[in-house]
DNA sequence: GGGATATTCA
DNA sequence: TGAATATCCC
């Protein structure tokens, strides 16, 4: 028996919203820890890695492991039927059932709603996700990251970051023209440490990204208000945004070789 | 001679948006007493009872019943050409005249249009619209039933209504899964009346309903904050809209027999 | 009040 | 199928 109840549907909603457009399906690992969720997409570019711990769920019921395959596009037109302030319970029996059941729950308990989705049978594939030591860690506010994702994808499709102490720089070329985005460590003493840009930099960098998937990624930013790009020479780049309580929810997205 | 003057213009542009692609023509039967309108679809699935009372109106004349035969389609079409707050006055001769005149006057009354529609000649079939003493009757916010109409719609094609003193569950079942959406009465006393649901409850009805025609109905919601349910085993389900000093939109839809 | 999304019209 | 609009959410 697996049973976890979130205070927040709308939280497992933005997650999907995020994540459904790049994996057709995956698994959900249920363990007394949490939930996680390791998933490639079909081009095996990006790499998504979604950390769910216990301590963030409302209440949290897991006896043995086990893992639920599901269609997020199926999982994310269900989560849709979620209003906004609903609460969501995950109810799963074993390893033998093949469904899982979402619970949504308005805030005043006058409207329950529960939908069991059939499970697929996908192979466990692990990835290995090393914490590397990165040449470049930066820390911004989420919200300007997807700016600038969307800004330079009207100039090009290939985006070049490049990062050291005094900066990140954003550069895009097409046919039009060409464009770049400087932005700078926050030196503001008045903006908040948790809003503040960041830059750890042990030696510039210099990376080319396919902007479609960045782009894709940015739409995990109501997630979060900062997100943190993790960077080193020749390795996929992490784009990882916190999920408050609960966990975070990674993109690996292996860098463009000229 | 037939004059009637609506302050609203677009009491009737929403009345039109729900009934138009369900019924391609119909009969409004003026007399003494104000408009009404009785139509069914084309499989006899549902059954249209538009009731418009003469108090309603802004001035309202009819010396003797008439009936005006209109292609809903073009009267809607029409109906669009009305401003948001233009008033509608609505003219006919008398049974020998083959058109009816829709006038469309702005609120500064710098603006009048009039559009002149060609009668059609419709049989006037009455339907016995009985009055049952229900087993079930719900009132809820009728952008609830939107809602779960249009959720459930992306399940399955049929709803299941269980309806009982505790509450009402709509249920659907489809290829990706199943899902239930269950709505209790209003117990927070914060709540308006107006604004409660509220189940009159006589014994426990189970039915099973198309949801593409209830989804339709449900276009109607403008017209009102708040519809009422009515069923009874084996007969059509009414899905009845207030309009605000006027009358009354009602659907009804036979059950599906499994 | 701005952005995003869902629905409607061409 | 794409664009404009309306509604909802932030």
């Amino acid at each position: 028996m697996f049973e976890a109840r979130l205070l927040q549907a709308s939280l497992l909603k933005k997650i999907l919203e995020s994540i459904k457009d790049l994996v057709e399906s995956a698994n959900f690992d249920c363990s007394p820890e949490g939930i996680s969720l390791q998933a490639m997409d079909g081009t095996h570019v990006t790499l998504i890695n979604l950390v769910l711990r216990n301590e963030g769920f409302d209440t949290y019921n897991c006896d043995r492991s086990l893992s639920l395959g599901l269609s997020l596009v199926s999982l994310s037109k269900i989560l849709k039927c979620a209003g906004n302030d609903d609460t969501l319970t995950i109810k799963a029996r074993d390893n033998e059932s093949d469904t899982v059941t979402f619970v949504f729950e308005s805030p005043k308990n006058d409207r329950v709603s529960d939908f069991e989705i059939k499970l697929i049978d996908i192979k466990n594939e692990q990835y290995s996700i090393r914490k590397s030591d990165y040449s470049a860690v930066i820390k911004m506010p989420s919200a300007e990251l997807q700016r600038i994702c969307r800004d330079l994808s009207i100039i090009g499709e290939i985006v070049t970051i490049s990062a050291n102490k005094e900066g990140v720089k954003f550069s895009v070329s097409g046919d039009s023209g060409s464009g770049n985005i400087t932005i700078k460590p926050t030196s503001d003493s008045d903006v908040p440490a948790e809003q503040a840009t960041v830059i750890e930099s042990k030696e510039p960098v210099v990376l080319n990204f396919a902007l479609k998937f960045l782009s894709n990624f940015t739409k995990a930013t109501p997630l979060s208000p900062m997100v943190t790009l993790s960077m080193s020479e020749g390795i996929p780049v992490v784009v990882e945004y916190k999920i408050e309580d609960l966990g975070f929810l990674g993109f690996f997205l292996a860098p463009k070789i000229e």
